[in-house]
RNA sequence: GCGCUCGUAGCUCAAUGGAUAGAGCAUCUGACUACGGAUCAGAAGGUUAGGGGUUCGAGUCCCUUCGAGCGCGCCA
């Protein structure tokens, strides 16, 4: 069982291979516009061997032994046309529909992958620059989870540092008032009221300072004032996090106070190694091709001239931590695009000091910002950053007012689940669907619209497909082993289609790509909406063709909330 | 100044170095008393920001110009 491309690839490679006279040749199958693939391997082997690429192909076809999968042709200036026989595609729509993964194949070597992503910071506001990450790590953990990696999911939360000792100051002055000012539905305030006072009364700042050695020296008041403060925040993201479906919860949280005790360590050991040096009074190491703005070699500083560790200290024993303690082979950093030099940095000297090595690495999963209307970054009229918890609890709103518009019928219960599953889906999906490397415009109006690449549209094949068999009255189980018949276009196209689901959830993890899989899945609604419109199922014209076209709603509708599952999506089975 | 990312149809976006650059929205034309019209079929819309190069083949790789955004020693 594999996607017919892959099979047809590898039905072909000994092929090349013999062609060749050696092992190794890729035969570059791909989708293709004029047949249902295309192996463009011969056009680079004919340079390779020196002959003409239609030569090779020929030779390649002759020694193809591809049985009753397909047919090949020789079209163009080379390429092999591939035409996958009806009857293949058709007895392998049983075999995946009768499989839990629906046809993906897993991992050929399963890693150990942690996946970083989320990171608010203690007593702030989530606001719009938690989102990307948030939504695009959760559907990476989900993704690299499906295809059999062992995924840890690690909130990197901001929870340490000298800010803590105004906050934890602020705290103690609140006194009895403390706990309403924590849970209060601004989590800024209290850090701004801090703030304030830390700018205004050099007492308070005094004592802030003084707290803040405390904490680095682990005095127990002292920590037991800063629990508070990260478990009121805590408390506070999971709220956001229960909203929003993602699968972070106090398990994966995994701050920057971790790693406090490792910070020595770290220095100790890039000193063993020899990395260490020193510049303006700071310990730092030079990773080679790194300039500063006078063309200079531009440092890492570990250890500041007053002795204080920063964050590429503790980013550096994160690195420690996952390879060594977690025996991470696949590093995951869903961050944003501006700090991609920093981690570059950090990987850089993490490699250097023999801290991160093949098999395991390190990759940063970037992605650009979220724009307002005007293309410029998302803030609110008085140039504010978006709260995070206002956006989720607009999208709820939204997704509901649609779902009480079109489904007045809907008990509430159901409505506002499925409100929900829209509202959310909306922004997920919009923040999924293009390219995560771009920048994106936040648009309301586009992401909630049930025509077009978005959520509701995925989600609405799905509920028409569940509605079908509520009409049936038939059990899906029922209808999985069944050998459909692909007679019309429509339904070819179709079964094609959801044999694919492998391949595209293959490329989506391969290139850490969710916007591959939102394609995918576009492409499969509006190949069922068009096999919808074209076949019909309940009046069809033989019972047995009725259960075969059942059985092609059903698969397709698995794949849809499987797809969306991955994406960290729900697929209402009304809405 | 140096570095990173982006620039594709009116708009929003696709396109693992492969054939004629594809979708959706909007626009226009058509279909069906509709297995949920939240539909389907079709048309029109392009010098892939400009220039040069590599390659059998470039939106994609390299160089360069222009434009946009973001970084660049003790914040995270």
């Amino acid at each position: 069982m594999a996607d017919p491309l892959a099979v047809v690839a590898d039905l072909l490679a000994p092929a090349f291979a013999q062609v060749a006279g050696r092992a190794g040749v890729d035969p570059v199958v791909r989708p293709s516009d004029r047949a249902d693939a295309q192996a463009n391997g011969a056009l680079a082997l004919a340079k390779e061997l020196g002959r003409t690429p239609r030569d090779v192909a020929a030779d390649v076809v002759a020694a193809a032994r591809v049985g009753d999968v397909a047919t090949l042709e020789i079209a163009g200036p080379g390429f092999i046309n591939v035409t996958f026989h009806s009857a293949f595609l058709a007895q392998q729509v049983p075999v995946v529909a009768g499989d839990d993964r629906l046809g993906v194949r897993p991992a050929a070597a399963p890693q150990t992958a942690v996946v970083d992503y989320s990171a608010p910071n203690v007593a702030k506001e989530m606001h719009v620059g938690h989102l990307r990450s948030t939504v695009i790590g959760d559907s990476i953990a989900r993704l690299l989870g499906f295809v059999g990696h062992r995924v840890i999911r690690e909130n990197h939360i901001g929870d340490w540092g000298t800010p803590f000792g105004m906050l934890i100051e602020h705290l103690v002055d609140l006194g009895a008032d403390a706990d309403t000012m924590l849970d209060s539905a601004d989590p800024n305030a209290f850090y701004q009221a801090s703030r304030t006072k830390f700018d205004a009364d050099d007492d308070f700042r005094g004592r802030a300072r003084d707290r803040v050695v405390k904490l680095q020296s682990g005095d127990a008041e002292t920590l037991a004032l800063w629990q508070r403060l990260v478990d009121a925040s805590t408390r506070y993201f999971n709220t956001v996090y229960r909203q929003l479906g993602v699968l972070l919860t106090d398990d994966d949280l995994m701050g920057e106070s971790a790693y406090h005790d490792l910070l020595p360590k770290v220095i100790e050991r890039l000193d063993a190694v020899g990395l260490l040096e020193v510049s303006e009074g700071a310990d730092v190491v030079f990773p080679p091709g790194f300039t500063n703005r006078e063309g200079q070699p531009l440092p890492l500083i570990v250890q500041k001239g007053h002795g204080g560790f920063n964050y590429a200290t503790s980013d550096l024993a994160c690195v420690i931590d996952r390879v060594e303690r977690l025996g991470a082979t696949l590093l995951v950093y869903v961050v944003g695009m501006p700090q991609s030099q920093h981690l570059d940095m950090v990987f850089t000297v993490a490699r250097m000091a023999g801290w991160l090595h093949p098999p395991a690495e390190a990759v940063h999963v970037a992605f650009g910002s979220v724009l307002g209307p005007d293309r410029k970054m998302f803030k609110t009229r008085s140039g504010e950053s978006v709260k995070l918890q206002e956006l989720v609890d607009e999208a709820i709103e939204r997704g509901t007012s649609t779902v009480t518009e079109k489904s007045p019928d809907l008990d509430p219960a159901e409505r506002a689940a499925v409100g929900r599953m829209i509202g959310i889906g909306a922004i997920k999906y919009a923040d999924l669907s293009s390219d995560r490397v771009k920048d994106y415009v936040f648009d309301w109006g586009r992401m909630l619209a049930f025509e077009g690449n978005t959520a509701p549209y995925l989600q609405y094949a799905h509920a028409r497909i569940r509605s079908i068999f509520r009409r049936a009255g038939v059990d899906p189980a029922a209808v999985r082993g069944l050998v459909p018949s692909l007679d019309a276009p429509q339904e070819r196209a179709l079964a094609l289609r959801l044999l694919s689901f492998d391949g595209a959830v293959a490329e989506t993890v391969e290139r850490f790509a969710p916007h591959r899989l939102c394609t995918y899945l576009f492409d499969l609604a509006q190949d069922f909406t068009a096999f919808y419109d074209a076949c019909p199922v309940l009046r069809a014209d033989t019972d047995e063709l009725r259960l075969s076209r059942l059985a092609l709603a059903d698969l397709t509708a698995r794949v849809l909330a499987q797809g969306l599952d991955l994406l960290g999506i729900g697929a209402p089975d009304r809405m």
